[in-house]
DNA sequence: GTCAGCACTCTATGTTAATGAGTGCTAACA
DNA sequence: TGTTAGCACTCATTAACATAGAGTGCTGAC
């Protein structure tokens, strides 16, 4: 059934998309031959139109209606025809000046990232915060506040610092709180969050003399303080830009899509379930598991620190979406948080 | 013109906007003399409601339409009709659980909060983070990681923790970063926020003898720090249960109350001008200086930590709110609230 | 002062007709 | 054999109009 498309069938089904694209409203025959200079007639073109329709690249919304793309023909669209989309220097620099800002945090970072995206694309961004499995503990301490309360301090070889408060209800010894801290580090310092499971948790407890219920309390605090970095999260950025497009101009669709978006953990199983082996993902339609994403497109791409991918920033639109210009986006912006990171992290040395 | 209102319009007036909060719909004088037991015709009903008409409290649509309340209305409802609402066993546990949760830090706590009263009252929740201003710093120290990197962490007495990474080009002696440290501790903790000013800073400066470039960077970072803790944010939660209400079913209205209420800076300037000497306040359609809420109605709460009011939590919904309901939940969660805050802060003592 | 009765107003709903965009098909042409 | 002009046909959209129903305001009787 599926063919090769002959070089006129994709010069129109290009032109269909391209127009669809901008204007929102199913193409006709007429407007196409009009625009475009293909040279052909717009009977010759309907007779184009009707073959794409047969091989599923095109929908009719009704009869006497133009023609829209299908999941299929966006498919084809962003596999093959489209054309690369170059950003404008104002887009560059929206987006060297976003990840150019003074910034402390990993979080930080990832939020400006995918609030400059949101911006530059019109459509809703998610980022997902780094999974930190892999990261290394570089520095671990409890230091004592006050008579109740001390503080833990984790840091990890990728510069995330987190910080719990730990009260206890007798004060805690200073001489025992060097011990731990030397223990501790001993055997934590070095290891992967993944590596820092409860059994090894246990093991190193069994080591320490001390009173069980303060040391279980501080361990405790330990466990969730690395669950905590290690945690998947994720940010949204620019939902109420669905509110541009026509195709959510029904107040039901509207509601819809909010409260996927709403849904963390819906969302976090849909970048999940991304190829993560390709740099630029897109999934078209009901390429994705989700009904509620049936008339939307997700446009993915991994960032990293160093050659290690550490996350994924996606675009979220409608299936008549601007494919070239989000690509192109989130590449050149991946490209610039990249770089970022690894200067957060290392320094500037690696410039 | 304003007169004092008879009892008997009193009670219609009460069941007309009762009715409207619950059916959305303009009330007809048959509905009030049929459902509420008043003992009149709707003839009757009907001369009064053109009196509360020409008084100001109600408004008709168009002629054959029923009434509905003007904001003046729900005025004299808020402050003199409406029956106080019992708040479920249910609704009391769920607020009650809520506050219960192990929680670790004020922003959490105050995100638990706004979460639940979104749920309970079905609005739009924004909760403002504390000011800290008058709080005081505790405890202050540098913390040396790796040879570039220390940690800045700061401990207030309200038991925020702050950290900050500082990186520095030639490594710090250790000597001199614990002398640092004694003289910070000496001059800074004790003070309050809002006392270490830049002036404050620039004299700490001037005693120390260091290398400029890294004592500027290392008090810039302590401002910074500073500031952070200082500055006002807010959390919103429940923005999308506005689509449950029939006046937001108009796609432009929507439009309009999500792209407000994106606005951090006019969201903190609406809580800024609340009345902040009553412990609920209300505001009523066009009594707040927005147009963006002409239909929307704001009940704020205040909440504290012992009797230092710290901060605002306020419910947004269409002017067709049920007032009593929220108002109790309210009441109740921030009387929850701020025994939650009380205890993290000052631990289980003051139970 | 209360209220039954009635004319009146205005919205909401449904029906019908007109308009027009766009198609598919046919037949003629290169 | 591919292209295209021409035309009948389809279907959504819009406007115009009629109808039903909810609710009012007013009048006059009690």
């Amino acid at each position: 059934m599926r063919v090769e498309l002959g070089e006129r069938k994709r010069k129109i089904l290009q032109a269909i998309i391209d127009d669809y694209i901008d204007c929102a409203e199913p193409v006709g025959s007429r407007k196409i031959a009009k625009k475009h200079e293909l040279g052909l007639s717009s009977a010759t073109i309907r007779n184009e139109m009707a073959d794409l329709e047969d091989m599923g690249y095109l929908e009719q919304p009704h009869t006497s209606a133009g023609r829209i793309p299908s999941d299929l023909g966006y498919r084809l669209y962003v596999d093959q025809l489209m054309e690369k989309y170059q950003l404008t220097v104002a887009e560059i620099n929206r987006i060297k000046l976003a990840m150019e800002l003074k910034m402390r945090e990993l979080n930080q970072v990832i939020q400006e990232a995918s609030y400059a995206i949101s911006k530059l694309t019109q459509y809703t961004t998610i980022i997902s915060t780094p999974k930190m499995g892999k990261s290394t503990i570089k520095y671990l301490r409890i230091i004592p506040i006050d008579q109740f309360n001390s503080l833990l301090v984790l840091v990890t070889d990728t510069g995330v610092v987190k910080n719990y408060k730990i009260k206890t209800y007798n004060e805690l010894d200073s001489d025992f709180i060097e011990r731990l801290n030397i223990i501790l580090n001993n055997k934590l310092t070095g290891l992967t969050l993944e590596q820092i499971n409860s059994q090894r948790m246990q093991e190193i407890k069994k080591e320490i003399v001390c009173d069980e219920e303060i040391l279980t309390s501080i361990f405790g605090h330990i466990s969730d303080c690395i669950n905590d970095i290690n945690s998947a999260d994720l940010y949204l950025e620019g939902t109420t830009n669905i509110f541009n497009y026509p195709e959510y101009n029904d107040i039901e669709k509207a509601k819809e899509f909010f409260s996927f978006v709403e849904q963390k953990d819906k969302l976090i199983k849909l970048l999940n379930k991304v190829n993560g082996s390709k740099k630029i993902n897109v999934l078209i339609g009901r390429e994705n598991e989700f009904s509620e994403l049936r008339e939307c497109s997700i446009v993915t791409s991994t960032y990293s620190i160093g050659n290690k991918v550490i996350g994924l920033i996606g675009v979220i639109g409608p299936t008549r979406m601007r494919y070239a210009k989000t690509i192109s986006s989130l590449e050149y912006l991946t490209d610039n948080l990249n770089r970022t990171l690894l200067k957060l992290f290392y320094g500037d040395k690696y410039d």
